[in-house]
DNA sequence: GAGTGGTCTAGACCACCAT
DNA sequence: TGGTGGTCTAGACCACTCG
């Protein structure tokens, strides 16, 4: 047996949900009936539904039947996205302004966060993030800098991600965040050209390799009106 | 048949693992032994165990066996929590107060986030929910009533997320949400005790059951001087 | 070769749902 | 009442891993 029984019986309803020839809301044969049409054991079904059902295809009612699912979660939506990333998942141009761009003595909070030695530096980043020319995003990056020698304040004008990922070859792959509603700063609301009655989400967040490695910490000021922060989460 | 055996094998588990008589690593016994051990068939020994795996308890190894997995991701952090647990976390003592509780007829919008039918019906929930008698949280619930014919005000003035899992023996699986900053409405600053002029955080969850289902919809407004989202988040 | 998890069968009884 | 999915049994053969 190459292909198990019951993912042949899962491409089959799958493609069957994606040409539409099923659609949302729709009732699937009952598990009897699926075993006679495929030939196979009710437990075969079951395993071929259960799985359909962790990938959001279906969803069952006892005593009812087997559910096409209304419109699959968005997996793009998912964990960690860089800001360009997901703006452009919305079509919306994507640019940035670097306000500031040097090199300083860390903190020791922002050592602690970097997992940084004594001696060593971090690269502080201000910048200004846009979607099709609105302001959104006002960013404070701490980003350690034995990791990124050559980084460059005009790097800092693309994305971030795009940088570690295709030009350092590193892997992105969690984070630590916090959020939170705040009303804007001075600075915040002059940088954002925001009312500063206008209430602002602050994202704090520390970002890791796939080797383990914070690569930055953040601090984000999204413009209330112009961003919801978007997401799917498992139970841990 | 009240608890299923397989729940009464992943629950022995599971606790040994919380109590580390079982470790990172340890090989558990195999499913013929476990067959034996509680006296039952393999077939249930095995749903017991995909359970846990997709929960991230343990994981296996073909040939080899099936191992505890690495220390799960700081639990208090991690994706989908409800409140109780989450403050409970934070040490500190959760109380709640229902301001509504009704049978509605759903509309169109609500409808679809529950997967409801025409004629069926949805149960409106208002709470207060307090962290050492602070109000911190107003919520404003939509639960499908035909998953919970038998909920009554006085459960939602406990947790739901234990009602749903212990009660009634429902797994949470996984959320779609959406964070923002707003500046409170009248309702929501007298039911929070806080002036005009403070933000609030609002989230918008729609959160499904491992069968596939979603089992609310919830709009939360959180006082922002007393409540920060704090969340463990990976790449997708 | 012995043991493990992966797949599969052909039954069974139950709780739930619609009619 | 008849059909649905939920749970469970007692077998079976397979591919994989390890000694």
């Amino acid at each position: 047996m190459q292909i198990p029984l019951y993912q042949i019986i899962e491409n089959e309803i799958k493609e069957q949900i994606q040409s539409k020839k099923l659609k949302e809301g729709d009732l699937i044969p009952s598990e009897n009936q699926l075993t006679e049409i495929y030939n196979v054991s009710r437990m075969t079904v079951r395993q071929a539904l259960n799985n359909l059902v962790n990938d959001g295809y279906l969803y069952k009612h006892k005593g009812r039947g087997t559910f096409v699912a209304p419109r699959k979660i968005e997996k793009s939506i998912q964990g960690v996205r860089g800001f360009t990333e997901e703006m452009e998942g919305l079509g919306k141009v994507v640019s940035s302004k670097v306000v500031k761009f040097l090199v300083l003595e860390p903190s020791e909070e922002i050592r602690e966060k970097l997992f940084l030695k004594e001696d060593e530096k971090a690269i502080y980043v201000e910048r200004i993030r846009y979607g099709d020319k609105m302001p959104i995003l006002f960013e404070t990056l701490y980003i350690p800098q034995n990791l990124f020698k050559d980084l460059t304040a005009a790097d800092m004008e693309e994305s971030f991600y795009t940088y570690i990922e295709k030009e350092k070859g590193y892997r992105v792959s969690h984070c630590v965040q916090s959020i939170e509603a705040q009303m804007p700063k001075s600075k915040h609301a002059e940088m954002l050209k925001i009312n500063k009655n206008m209430p602002v989400l602050k994202i704090i967040r520390n970002t890791f390799l796939n080797n383990g490695r914070p690569f930055e910490y953040v601090i984000s000021i999204y413009r209330s009106d112009q961003y919801r922060f978007v997401q799917y989460a498992f139970k841990g």
